[in-house]
This record gives C-alpha cells, sequence and structure tokens, in this order.
DNA sequence: TTGAAAGCGGTACCAG
DNA sequence: CTGGTACCGCTTTCAA
C-alpha cells in the first residue's frame, strides 16, 4: 500500500495525496475528502523512512538515558515525551546501562535517525561526543555536564549542595559515621554526589564517610548496604546516591534486624515517588524530573529556552522518616 | 555526509561501500580498508530512513507495552531487548498508557517504521488490531489474548488459576472478607484477573468479595486500598491485581495504622523484584518476564519456535510476608 | 488547485 | 571483485 496506490484510487497524483497527508491548505475539498476515503478504505499506512529520508528531517526526537528502571529517568522522559507529544514529535528511547559502548550505539543510532533534537541524560557522557554533535549540527540538551562549556544547553543539578544538606541534616542529627552507597563512581554527575559527601566531610572534620559502590538497581543498594556495614559495623547513617539504591539499602538493614531510624539513618537522592511508598519513608533532596523533561524539550523543539545555555537546579531537603537522631550505635565518649 | 562522498574519497563505487557497510564478503581487502578507513575519517554515519527503505525492511522489532513504568513490563522488555541485540535488531519502544488511543498511535508508527516484528503486551489489545497485522504480513508476539485464536502467537498466563491460589491461601489462612485492587477492570486481561478472584469466591461461598479500581500506579494502589477501607472497614485481605499497586497499598495501610500481616493481610501479582523489597514482602505470584521476553524475540525473529501458537503461563505462588492468619479483625461467631 | 518530475541516501541486480 | 544504475516511497519545486 504505497502513496501511489492511494493516488491512482482517488484519481489524483502522488503529489496531491502528499498534500492531503500534511494537511498543505492548498487542496481543494472535494479532492482533499475523495484522498481522505481512499486513505481509509486501502487502509493506507504511510512509510515513516521514505517519508523522513525525502523531508530530510524526522518529527522524532531522542532521548538517551542511562538507566530507565529507575523511576528518576523514566520521570523525565515521561515529561519530556508528553511535551513532544504535545507539539507533535514522536520520542525514541534508548538506554545505556552506563555502559560507555552502548551510549555510543545509542548515538549512532540517534544521529542515523536524524532525529530532530536529543536530549542526553547520561551521566556517562564523555565531552568528546559534544563535538560530535557540534559536527552534526542537531541540538542536544544535557543533563549533568560538570566541564563547564559554552554553547550547549545543559541542566546541572548541584549535586554537591544536596549532598551537603543531606550530610548537615545528618550531621545535625548527631551522626558522625556514615557510609556512602554509590554506583559507578567513575563517572562525572555521579561522581559529583560523592565530591559532594567528602566535601561535607572536610566542613566537619569528625565525620567519617567510608564509600562502596555498586549497580544502580534495587539488588546493588541492598548489596552495598551490606558491603558497608560489614566492613564498618558502627556506622549510624546511610548516604544514598539516589532513592533507588536506597530502596534497596533499607531492605538490607530491616533484613540485618536494624531499625530505621532508631539504629541507623538513611537518605537518598532525586525524591521519586517511591520514596515516599517505602517504609520508613525516605528523607531525600528534590529533583524536579518533569520541569528537566519539560524544559529539555522546549529547548529542543523552540530552541528559543528563556534559559540561556545552562539551567541550575538547586535540590531541596525533603525531610521523611528514614533520618533522625544517631542512636544506639554511637559511640559513648 | 553520504555514501557518495565515502565512494568519492575512497575511489570506489557506491555499491562497493555498501558492500562494505553490509560486510559483503566479495570485497578486496585493500579495497575494504581504504573503505573504512574513509568512513572513519568522514565520520560517515548511514542515513538509516534511506537504508531501510531501500532494504525494503529495518532491522528493528517493536514492542509496546501498557506501563513502562511498572517494573513488570520493564523486565519483558529488557529481556526482549537483549535478545533481540543479540541477533542484531534494534528495539522500538512504544508505551500506551492502557489508553486505546494510544495504543491505535503506536501500532500506526511501528507499521511505518516497517518493524521486522511487534510484541504486543498490552492488555488493551483489541481482537480487531489483529486482522491489521494479518493484512500486514507482519510477525506478531502477543501477550495476554485471551479470546482463543488460530494462527497467532500468544503468550497466555493463567491468570485465573494465579488468583485462585493466591485466594485459596488467603481462605486457607482463615480469610473470609477480602478486597480486590484492580485496575482499568474493562480490559481484558485484567477482566481476567478480577474473574479468578470472582470465581474462587464461587468456590468458598462464605467469602466476601468486594471491588475497586484505580490507575496502575503507586498512587494508585494506594487510593483503592483507602476507596476499599473506607467502604469495607472490616476486611482481613487486600488481593491486588498486581504488585505494583499492591506497593500502594502498602503504603495506605500503614497510614491507617493497620500492620499487614496481623491486622490485614495483602497479596501481589507478577513477583516483581520489589516484590521482595517492600515491608512487609509482598507474597505473590510469580510470572517469569525473562522467560517471555526471550520466548517472544525468539518467535518474532527466528520464526519457528518450539511453542506452537501458544505459550501457556501457570503462576506459581510465592509466600512472603505479607500474608498470615487473619487476625484482629475476624467476626468473633 | 493540481501534476510532472527531480531528488533524498541507500541497496542490489546485472554486467564486466 | 567492482561499477553502473534502476528503484524504495515520499516530498517538493516548478509549471500549468
Amino acid at each position: 500500500m504505497r502513496l501511489e496506490d492511494v493516488a491512482r484510487w482517488s484519481r489524483v497524483s502522488t503529489a496531491t495525496v502528499s498534500r492531503v497527508l500534511n494537511n498543505a491548505p492548498s487542496v481543494k475539498n472535494s479532492t482533499r475528502a475523495r484522498v481522505m476515503k481512499a486513505i481509509e478504505t486501502l487502509k493506507y499506512n504511510p512509510n515513516l523512512h521514505a517519508r523522513s529520508l525525502a523531508a530530510g528531517k524526522s518529527r522524532s526526537i531522542g532521548i538517551i538515558v542511562s538507566n530507565l528502571g529507575n523511576p528518576f529517568f523514566w520521570d523525565i522522559y515521561r515529561a519530556l515525551e508528553r511535551a513532544a507529544r504535545d507539539a507533535g514529535y514522536e520520542v525514541i528511547i534508548a538506554n545505556t546501562d552506563y555502559s560507555s559502548a552502548s551510549l555510543a550505539a545509542s548515538v549512532w543510532m540517534m544521529l542515523g535517525q536524524r532525529v530532530a533534537g536529543l536530549a542526553a541524560i547520561v551521566s556517562e557522557m564523555d565531552p568528546q561526543w559534544i563535538e560530535v554533535f557540534e559536527g552534526h549540527r542537531i541540538p542536544v540538551a544535557y543533563y549533568g555536564v560538570n566541564t563547564p562549556r559554552k554553547n550547549i544547553f545543559n541542566i546541572r543539578v548541584q549535586y554537591r549542595r544536596g549532598m551537603e544538606k543531606l550530610i548537615s541534616h545528618l550531621y545535625s542529627l548527631g551522626h558522625r559515621r556514615v557510609g556512602f552507597v554509590g554506583h559507578h563512581t567513575e563517572l562525572g554527575s555521579i561522581q559529583e554526589r560523592l565530591k559532594g559527601v567528602l566535601d561535607s566531610v572536610r566542613r566537619h572534620p569528625d565525620l567519617q564517610v567510608s564509600a562502596v559502590e555498586d549497580e544502580d538497581s534495587l539488588e546493588g543498594g541492598r548489596r552495598a548496604a551490606r558491603a558497608l556495614l560489614a566492613a564498618n559495623p558502627t556506622l549510624t547513617g546511610l548516604v544514598c546516591v539516589n532513592d533507588w539504591m536506597a530502596v534497596g539499602a533499607l531492605r538490607e538493614l530491616r533484613e540485618t534486624g536494624l531499625c530505621v531510624p532508631a539504629d541507623i539513618s538513611v537518605t537518598g537522592f532525586d525524591n521519586i515517588n517511591l520514596a515516599q511508598f517505602c517504609d520508613p519513608a525516605l528523607t531525600s533532596v528534590h529533583l524536579p524530573r518533569d520541569r528537566i523533561g519539560q524544559i529539555m524539550c522546549d529547548f529542543l523543539i523552540n530552541r528559543e529556552s528563556q534559559y540561556q545555555h545552562e539551567f541550575l537546579i538547586d535540590p531541596e531537603l525533603v525531610t521523611r522518616e528514614s533520618t533522625g537522631p544517631a542512636g544506639r550505635n554511637t559511640v559513648q565518649t
């Protein structure tokens, strides 16, 4: 079923059918109706490849994320998709699993698809890619690029400030020995969170921090918590790189018989919905996923975002049940 | 940067470059090397649209799901993606949000993309689509199509058996008044779960069931639980259509001050990872997402699945902490 | 308001 | 082993 079939059926040229398909204004109503009917009865379905090849562009924007299984990314995707769809665009997703190889493949694919714009929400985004994109003239919205760069649209979360808020919160509750549950710490934006922790340490000389890393998953969080406690049984607080892993950590603590927050406090990051649904509800720091998704889409499509080149986010502390005064593990001096 | 540029640079014809790109065996090593180098230095990136238009097919398979935000669907997607990638295929995702309109759009898009195969894991899949697909000659793997049909590959979960296992489990623990947390009950496969519940009622005449529905989300589960308890304060058990909503329900119960399972038992469905990470861990029924994803992909790509036309799954009961003997709410007769 | 025809960037068949 | 060259299905001038 091709354009030509529809054209023949409705006794017009393919050009006219094409016009109808694209709502060109210059088509007589009667012919338009005839063509529409043909499309209908023939169940014609345009070949998107041919369409974007001929048009030289595709009505779709791409989004690459590290781990869609983590609700944080999912929320951003949702917001971006909604905005894109409202503007008449499709969204193509790619998941990288924090793998550089996978990222490369995804980027390649997006480029091959000739997406109209690309949202890169991957902590493993290597600066080299930025140049590749510039060469391709395709607008890209980044998330979490830390090295300042001119002429790129970047959403930068002030992780360190977020982490500092969390750490200060714990410190003021009397915690002096905390563990950090991280993941893929070699990566930029994540590294940033760890730095936030370490900075806070410097600020509070009597604070001891031990870090461990595992994969970004419930199981990863659980294993990390286990490792941390095994090496350091007297920890009174667990700072997790994100809520997703924190939920895993909570599970491990429960298993061990430790009560949160009576015996040990736990903090997350991102403030995903699940943070309110786990037990105890997680103290976290809020990242506006909806906003992020919208802004990125807005930039990609309209290209005239009111935010020049960088959009800064200062995460806000959200205190819930998982943090409390340092309890029985506290050294009695 | 087009094929022709590469051809010119390496002093060969576009045909040869194409051969190199597709690993055709009949290319002299020296020329292959030259072309490769050209591709490399020019940073040539093939236009996927042109490619699949010319080839008449695309190396990608599509997957349509109802709610990727629910880990159940995510797990299936992951398995399918892994299998597809191993076979050299890309995977295109589409999410429908349980909306028929959205489903139609997704199907249309997949058809337009000329996917090599399609996995439809949507409870709202209307039988009419099956005919559309047959007209398009594209292999489709369905999940949860209940009305028996010849010549389609379908993975059918015996929801009713699963539900019966859950209900029997509760019944044997002394529960006689249970609530059903459902969602979109007008849809086929979900309807099936509700039927499972109702069937069990018939089997146990003294069992009372009240049902409520809400959206498939943590919040939805929570609201449903609230509604159920408000209308029926003496329930001793909550049967949820899936784990995702069950986690939301657990939250509500905790809020209300009810202890699970001491005061009220809760069951899920799917046995997603999160079921082991929530508190209390959920009693559920296991659905092998990995297996499902693999089998679907296998069928789509190799088309000679050892499973003829239907793959039946009999969900297995997994007992955990969220269910126990009917407690204080039990009527003292 | 409509049609004819030249591409868009590849693929693949047919020669050589 | 390599080149020439019809398409693939649709968009988009340019004329009519």
